[in-house]
DNA sequence: ACGGTATTTCTAGAATATTCGAAATATTGG
DNA sequence: CCAATATTTCGAATATTCTAGAAATACCGT
């Protein structure tokens, strides 16, 4: 991932209703969900939504598919998934030991395979 | 860690030149680097790397340390942790199953230290 | 095709960000 | 204290972002 992609998905994530607006639509995988009912859940104008969407949607963190009268949209989890790494090979590209106490604080909210679900804690 | 600290820090690497900054200041960790050192590597005046530093200081992604003339920044590793780990575990909230390939591709950029070296909890 | 619903585009004002020269501030050595 | 060095603050020009009302566009059921 270059830079300038990086940039672009953490300048999108960096708004509060859009960061909302994300973690909402996460929240909603797979199904999705509509700009409408998405506006309402934040409690936000469409227009004002519509925009923030865009700019998600630029950055290609989320979405889109028309549903008949409806624009669903979703989170773009392999998008984010490639931020994220983007992120932290960065840092651990220069220091191999930064990232490995992230690893571990992510094991349990995140058994990578197998295991029950534990993390009812 | 609050949504506004993590837009803030989100925010605060969402320009290109915060974010060669923060970059090479990871890779300069432990001992860290003079204002004017990483002006001069990054070639940006001095005074717009300032401000730029400002930004970086307050999303608390660098902290500075006066010596003698020089004023040495360095990466601040644990709240970088933090943030990354804020951004998984908001999308790993909802879907278990979301973080585990971040994990897997982080492994081997990552080896999880082949002992048991348990980095200070 | 028409009326109703869902969403986006247009527009514009206010707020914030970026850049950098010039000036100000802090620190050290002599 | 003075001169030299390192960094930050100030000021101003330019650019971008955020917000939302109003208008336009796309779609569906009848």
């Amino acid at each position: 991932m270059e830079d300038e992609k990086a940039i672009l998905a953490l300048a999108a994530l960096a708004q509060s209703t859009r960061l909302q607006a994300f973690r909402t639509l996460v929240q909603h995988e797979p199904e999705g969900l509509a700009a409408g009912d998405l506006a309402r859940a934040l409690e936000v104008p469409q227009n004002t939504l519509s925009a923030h969407l865009a700019i998600l949607s630029r950055a290609d963190l989320v979405t889109s598919e028309r549903h008949s009268r409806s624009i669903v949209y979703r989170a773009n989890l392999p998008a984010f998934q490639s931020i994220a790494l983007f992120l932290l090979q960065d840092c651990c590209g220069g220091r191999t030991e930064i990232c490995a106490p992230v690893i571990e604080s992510l094991k349990p909210c995140c058994p990578p395979r197998g295991k029950k679900e534990k993390l009812r804690a």
